[in-house]
DNA sequence: AAAAATCACTTGCAAATCAAAAGTAATTAT
DNA sequence: ATAATTACTTTTGATTTGCAAGTGATTTTT
């Protein structure tokens, strides 16, 4: 997997070089939306991505500081990924596909419930999903360092 | 080019389903920001998209309803490609994108500025501009089928 | 303690997609 | 009439994807 090239100086361009396919901001999705933060866990998503990509997504998001791979607590042969701040701020990202499709497509009637619900107030949402995410991932990275038994 | 069905029924998916790829939200960008809307146009950015591509993204644009294809007031050898409502809806989203890369990747310090006009309010930009856009594209919708040469 | 299951991957291969270059057909300019 | 522009299409080879089948480390079950 090489390190992308930034095709120019644009910043949508450069966004595009890390996350322009169909599958990483899924992976996003998943760990913001869905509290999803194992491999097996990404594997579950209802859009089935294959094992390969997947592996290939991770490290490419990880290599760019979006993602941090930990040990996991409960299991040596697990991998905790969890978002780093860089990763938690793409929050209002995903929000605005979502408000994009809620309008444009054809969305659930409980999604579209969540998305009324954030569009409201929007910024308080972000502020206060952000700050819960922050907490619950700083939580994650600082517990391994504990030993867990001795 | 076949119609993509909907991986799931969540929105982000829905819309990666469209503009899962490197290239066609970098096309609705130099429509939005930099008044492009010929092939030719676009195939002039810094980015160098290859011509079957171009045209793969604009059909798979096109027959989503984002973008229209018209016959080009100054000549019959140009289509002119604008973006309707549900392509100028895109805007909040692109300006996500940007102040995302703008915070966490190197962004030329005059697009930065743009940006940071664009952010101190947001809702004000995103309905001054997208008037500016529907304003000129709906003079361009409705100019050719006054007869150019009678 | 041995066997089965889980977990996070990797590998191999066929199919799809992409990129670069050249070609085409319809205008338009000289 | 000739050349240039415009919007594509076609061809070819390289890359990426998706699927199935491993692999090796751990963990759970018996």
């Amino acid at each position: 997997m090489k390190n992308k090239a930034n095709r120019s100086g644009c910043p949508i361009s450069s966004m595009l070089d890390i996350f322009g396919d169909k599958w990483s901001l899924l992976i996003i999705r998943d760990m913001i939306f869905s509290d999803k933060n194992t491999y097996g866990d990404f594997l579950k998503s209802d859009e089935k991505i294959a094992t390969n990509i997947l592996a290939s997504r991770l490290l490419v998001m990880e290599e760019n500081g979006v993602i941090k791979r930990l040990e996991h607590p409960d299991s040596k042969a697990k991998v905790l990924y969890v978002l780093t701040g860089k990763g938690i701020d793409l929050l209002p990202v995903l929000l605005e596909i979502q408000f994009w499709s809620d309008k444009h497509l054809s969305v659930s009637t409980e999604i579209r419930a969540l998305l009324k619900e954030a569009k409201k107030d929007r910024e308080k949402f972000i502020k206060t999903k952000t700050k819960e995410l922050k907490r619950r991932f700083d939580a994650l990275v600082i517990l391994p360092h504990q030993a867990p038994n001795s």
